[in-house]
DNA sequence: AATCATATCAACCGCCGGATG
DNA sequence: GCATCCGGCGGTTGATATGAT
């Protein structure tokens, strides 16, 4: 309340600069790192405070089952929702809602799937473990990517690939940068500029460019869905049609990988182009999980 | 109305990694 | 190479709200 006042009046006025220094020059008694947290959760101006809409439960599901439990990974992708807020309605909405399904919300596989993969009949789970792989490694030549602009921006001034700098620099989550700009393109840059020009055996050993097809088409899938959010129109999951669920598990499992290379954009480099894989293995999944009510 | 159980969410805590000296 | 500082992240807790009995 009053600290709060203190607090958003300081910042609007100077910035939060260094945050162990800040609650001093504002007049709080409490730790920087307290500071920090209420601004970042709670009083931030680019907040959005509510409901989770029907999109954004999809897209958390879709993108803990890539990520896990990287909740600023996860939030980078939902404009205006906080990693803490995001957390939250994980843990006390979408986890319970799998766990009801039978899913394991760790794995995001169905808990019969670990009978099944013993014969070798878990495509599902394959193909969750490969997305996991590329979205690391993609993480990886993201965090590699950044740090290879920020050297080139004080080694260079080719202003050429000044524009491709400052998108790359865009890339690292930070919530103090914008996040509601499309993503696809600082994605697509990465994976085309740094995993896939490297012949690494530390990457080809994460399954990349290999028998699957361009993590590109998972991330753009995230991407499309964060960009292309629909914020109040959604139909509420909890009011869709019981029994309505659209695909039955089999059908899941059996989602062949080579899907993904055939849409596979070939040199598109650019969100105009931008697309969802169709027969995308994990909207599907979190179709079936946000048409089942609790 | 009182009590208990459950759900929700802001805040705290400990750890980690990057930057700096 | 090291120690230290700082910011950020994720797990967890505790206060409050809400619902059930």
């Amino acid at each position: 309340p009053e600290e709060d006042q203190k607090l958003l009046a300081y910042i609007e006025e100077h910035g939060h600069g260094s945050w162990r220094a800040l609650p001093a020059r504002a007049g709080l008694q409490r730790c920087g790192k307290s500071c920090r947290l209420r601004w970042t959760n709670y009083l931030r101006p680019d907040i959005k405070r509510g409901k989770f809409s029907l999109q954004e439960e999809q897209t958390i599901i879709q993108l803990h089952a890539l990520l896990g439990n990287r909740w600023s990974a996860i939030a980078t992708h939902l404009p205006k929702r906080t990693d803490n807020e995001i957390k939250n309605y994980w843990n006390t909405h979408l986890k319970k809602r799998l766990a009801k399904m039978g899913i394991d919300p760790v794995t995001h596989k169905p808990k019969s799937d670990t009978l099944l993969s013993i014969d070798g009949h878990s495509k599902n789970a394959a193909n969750l473990s490969h997305m996991a792989q590329w979205e690391s490694a993609r993480l990886e030549a993201e965090a590699g990517l950044v740090r290879q602009s920020k050297l080139l921006q004080t080694a260079s001034t080719n202003s050429s690939f000044q524009g491709q700098k400052s998108e790359f620099a865009s890339t690292s989550s930070s919530l103090h940068k914008p996040i509601n700009q499309p993503r696809c393109l600082d994605v697509l840059k990465a994976w085309n500029g740094g995993v896939w020009g490297k012949t690494d055996a530390s990457v080809s050993a994460a399954g990349i460019g290999g028998e699957l097809g361009s993590p590109t088409s998972t991330l753009s899938s995230a991407a499309g869905i964060g960009g292309m959010m629909k914020e109040e129109s959604e139909e509420e999951w909890k009011n869709l049609p019981e029994n309505s669920i659209p695909l039955p598990s089999e059908e899941i499992t059996s989602f062949p990988t080579s899907n993904w290379e055939s849409e596979l954009p070939v040199g598109v480099n650019s969100c105009e182009h931008e697309h969802v894989p169709v027969g995308n293995f994990v909207e599907k999944f979190t179709d079936l999980l946000l048409s089942t009510t609790t």
